[in-house]
RNA sequence: GGAUGGUUAGCUCAGUUGGUAGAGCAUCGGUUUUACACACCGAGGGUCGGGAGUUCGAGCCUCUCACCAUCCACCA
């Protein structure tokens, strides 16, 4: 590779292809198995195989990835696992959809040849959202990608399966679950969403069988009366209590049902009698068993109405409701509507109205499995923010049963056959044959697939080639930090933990870090259909990944969700174009040669010595930050190091230099080259591309790829706090004619004279050796350095850590205007010292604050009465000037 | 109903054992100072949601109220 030169404005693009190719080719995240270095391994949230690349995603990819190549920087041997998941519903969904469009639904085609039309479509469209991914820069290791319907995975799943079956931590049986009539399938408690909706209580009158009165029954649901088996009250209720062993007749079908009593039914609520309605209701379902009910299903698989519901047979549930509301009050026993606020189950994949349905299904006894994922967290689990823990624990605590068959075709099929002839259940990780207690071939599996959770639990240690003892599980399970969203701790987060404690005896992770939710400026989730989405390919496009991703990190505080805006991300790209012209401003002065390196002891200027320790700093807070997960801290001590610091001083101040002395240039040459060089390593996580071409036009670094490069170590020699806060007074002293020139309007072409009054022998010094810089970066054409030397009256004056600055302004500019200025800048110090003065002059305070905040109370007094004292003799000979 | 988080400059947000309120963007004024107008120099702007308490001292701790989010549970 030869040197390939910077263009004068960034091109993200064309940068962003090569490195990408690069590192595909190369092979540049492939763990070396051989090192000896300590693992460091995370396994990437798998995206739905359906998905489309949303700023969640960009968020989750660019911390990981921050993580990983911090990780590399510090010599650790770094495996990064990129995958996909089956994403069951929403993946048969969308080939459903598709080939509806051509008018065939997949009972048409039939399973075998409709999974074989998923497989065509997830080998066409599957790959689109790694592509996207790889688009963000992801130091993955591309030669490991995994998809949960992998040939292994899927091993691991059916053993898996198997011995939770042996171990009863599987089992089937009929129940009342959530049902999604469209999706026809069951689904997890979990999986259903409750939002809130208007509805209505009818009142409905139900008479006792032997005319001796009736019970009013609120409901929201008048199509279950039809599948009423009982009435329920309140045992002691006083209002039923009588009733209570009596029958009651349901209207419309004319059944007589028993009047029970459960402490179940809340007196308050509506009537405080309750229709129970055994199969479409989950308490009630309960209250069926206790009570020995009839269960009556008059609702069917696709929430029309069944055979059982007589003469309403056929109709929607909807329809139904419109239907029986009308006979009901034609028949005079609807006394009231009442119009209610209630929260109504939807699917989250379809938003269809969740129904009840009691049929056959596979659990996993996730209430047997809780209590050790518990314990787990957090001695061996640290759950970062920590607030998250509580959310944890409080979901564990009351966890029921997980519900995993899914009436599906695509994903895992549950590894269980049943004999047609002695009806044997055969749960088996190999296919049987024949049936291991009658000899019978007719067998049959079950139709059932698994929840695609199932095997998302499973991916870190399945990817990593469980169940053989592979070197990838050896070297890097557990893994070292889970980086995902809180919407998925209980539907993943927490079913992994189970099963690496079951499986692999071990803790999946030992750090869950649990990041933001992307919200759009006004803080709603962002999402496809209330438009309100950024696309992170769409900003990729415009402003660089580079941008996108510094953008990301900088926002990404602990416990806050993020509002993003596109604003937001155009500022950041002005970040990295700030480091890329001054990347060519040092190439500009440094050449092709690699400055000579000098031991750093011997770098005697007082803006080298600054900038290197200020660049110790950096990479102390920079770690500390990240090592805290405070990406956002990292980012911005990063950021004002670069721009403010670097850029508008240290540049600056360097300009001289290169036209200076051969000495100086050699050591200016030097200190920029290093410095920059380290920068571009300490923000190489976060923003890849572009420090990597940065990198490689460095003079010596033909060939080489940053991300390969170690972090920069520690220098504490370089570490000079004096000299940099002599720096910092020299920038004050700039800052300060800056100020005055601004404020009085002085043209900046203008050049000044000017007079140091010191305070001491070393501010002297210090003044005398940075004359040039004050020089050029205050503009001035004459500079007095003399404690003795008296300003002429036309000037104008402050006061900076004890020495005295005036600006002559011999007839230069209005008098009034800079004795205003001055009235204002005392106004301010008598403030600041009233305040002062009046904790000072408290007793409790000198008393009980301690001695340190005291003393330093004192000293702050003292600056300012002197500052003070100097303005007002400042302001006392302008006076004089004026008259 | 239970729980959590938030309320700080016009906007988006930092603020680490309580000790001088910060940044970016936006605004305003000025600038072809040879890396960068995606820039430079400077300025203005906050009774830290309301109230009470603890303390010498509260953005920070306690209580309370209000509003905004979110999660969990759910009543027929």
């Amino acid at each position: 590779m030869s040197v390939r030169e910077l263009p004068k404005a960034y091109e993200s693009k064309d940068v962003e292809t090569y490195w990408r190719k690069l590192w595909e080719e190369n092979n540049t995240f492939t763990p070396d198995m051989d090192s000896d270095a300590e693992p460091y391994s995370i396994v990437i949230p798998p995206p739905n195989v359906t998905g489309v690349l949303h700023i969640g995603h960009a968020l989750n990819q660019t911390l990981q990835d921050v993580l990983a190549r911090h990780a590399r920087q510090k010599g650790k041997k770094v495996l990064w696992v990129p995958g996909t998941d089956h994403a069951g519903i929403s993946t048969q969904n969308v080939v459903e959809r598709a080939l509806l469009k051509e008018g065939i639904s997949r009972h048409d085609l039939g399973r075998e040849k409709f999974l074989e039309k998923v497989w065509a479509w997830k080998e066409e469209y599957g790959g689109r959202i790694l592509e996207q991914i790889r688009y963000l820069g992801s130091s993955v290791d591309w030669t490991r990608e995994r998809f949960t319907m992998d040939e292994n995975l899927a091993k691991a799943v059916r053993k898996v399966f198997v011995k939770l079956y042996q171990d009863d931590l599987i089992y089937k049986g009929k129940y009342i679950v959530n049902w999604c009539p469209r999706c026809h399938t069951a689904l997890a408690d979990d999986e259903v969403e409750h939002s809130p909706q208007k509805g209505a209580l009818w009142h409905v009158k139900y008479e006792l069988e032997d005319g001796s009165g009736h019970i009013i029954i609120a409901t929201s649901r008048p199509e279950t009366i039809l599948g009423d088996s009982a009435v329920c009250v309140y045992p002691d209720d006083e209002r039923y209590k009588d009733f209570v062993g009596k029958r009651i007749i349901v209207p419309i079908v004319n059944r007589p049902v028993p009047i029970i009593a459960d402490r179940y039914v809340d007196k308050e609520f509506g009537t405080g009698a309750l229709k129970v309605t055994p199969c479409h209701d989950p308490n009630d379902w309960n209250l069926g068993n206790n009570h020995s009910l009839e269960f009556i299903q008059v609702i069917d698989d696709k929430g029309n109405m069944s055979e059982e519901a007589g003469s309403y047979a056929g109709l929607t549930r909807e329809a139904c409701r419109e239907q029986i509301v009308k006979d009901l009050d034609a028949m005079g026993v609807l006394l009231q509507v009442e119009e209610i606020d209630h929260s109504v189950g939807t699917c989250y994949r379809c938003q269809t109205v969740i129904e009840p349905y009691p049929s056959i299904q596979w659990f996993v006894a996730t209430t047997k499995l809780a209590p050790k994922a518990r314990a787990a967290v957090p001695s061996q689990i640290e759950i970062l923010p920590e607030t998250w823990t509580k959310t944890y624990y409080n979901w564990l605590d009351n966890i029921r049963d997980w519900c995993i068959s899914r009436q599906l075709w695509w994903g895992h099929r549950i590894p269980a056959w049943t004999c047609a002839d002695c009806e044997e259940l055969i749960v088996s990780e190999t296919d049987p044959t024949k049936c291991p207690k009658c000899g019978s071939s007719h067998i049959e599996q079950d139709p059932d697939v698994l929840d695609t959770w199932f095997s998302s639990a499973l991916w870190p240690f399945s990817t990593m080639g469980w169940p053989e003892n592979t070197e990838d599980l050896k070297t890097f399970y557990p893994t070292s930090v889970l980086v995902t969203a809180f919407d998925i701790l209980f539907f993943w987060v927490a079913r992994m933990i189970m099963m690496g404690q079951h499986f692999m005896d071990e803790i999946p992770f030992k750090q869950v870090y649990i990041h933001a939710l992307v919200r759009d400026q006004h803080g709603k989730k962002m999402s496809k259909s209330a438009g309100n989405g950024i696309d992170p390919i769409d900003m990729i496009d415009k402003f660089g990944a580079d941008a996108l991703r510094f953008t990301l990190t900088a926002f990404a505080a602990m416990g806050r969700d993020i509002r993003l805006s596109e604003e937001r991300i155009e500022g950041y790209r002005h970040f990295v174009n700030k480091l890329w012209n001054a990347a060519r401003f040092a190439l500009m002065n440094l050449g092709t040669e690699k400055p000579k390196s000098m031991p750093f002891s011997e770098v005697k200027s007082l803006h080298h010595q600054w900038i290197l320790h200020r660049l110790e700093e950096v990479k102390t807070d920079s770690e500390n930050a990240l090592n805290a997960y405070k990406f956002n801290d990292m980012a911005q001590i990063l950021y004002k190091f670069l721009w403010n610091e670097f850029c508008d001083w240290y540049l600056e101040l360097i300009k001289g230099d290169f036209k200076g002395s051969d000495e100086q240039k050699a050591e200016a040459s030097f200190v920029l080259y290093t410095v920059l060089s380290e920068t571009l390593a300490l923000l190489h996580p976060i923003i890849p591309f572009v420090t990597c071409e940065i990198w490689q036009a460095l003079p010596g670094n033909e060939g080489t790829d940053l991300a390969l490069e170690l972090r920069p170590a520690n220098r504490p020699e370089c570490l000079r706090p004096k000299e940099s806060e002599q720096m910092i007074y020299i920038q004050d002293c700039i800052g300060t004619i800056r100020t005055i020139r601004s404020e009085l309007n002085i043209a900046p072409a203008l050049k000044l004279s000017a007079i140091f009054r010191p305070d001491s022998e070393e501010q002297k010094n210090i003044l005398e050796a940075s004359r040039p810089w004050i020089m050029f970066l205050a503009r001035l054409e004459n500079l007095v350095i003399d404690a003795d030397a008296v300003p002429p009256k036309a000037s104008a004056s402050h006061v900076v850590q004890g020495s005295e600055i005036a600006v002559i302004l011999e007839g230069v500019l209005d008098f009034n205007t800079e004795l205003a200025r001055l009235e204002k800048e005392l106004g301010k110090i008598e403030k600041e010292l009233n305040g002062i003065s009046a904790k000072l002059s408290n007793e409790n305070f000198v008393a009980r604050a301690p001695e340190a905040v005291v003393t330093q109370e004192k000293e702050r007094a003292l600056d300012f009465q002197d500052k003070q004292t100097k303005m007002l003799a400042l302001q006392k000979r302008f006076r004089e000037v004026l008259e």
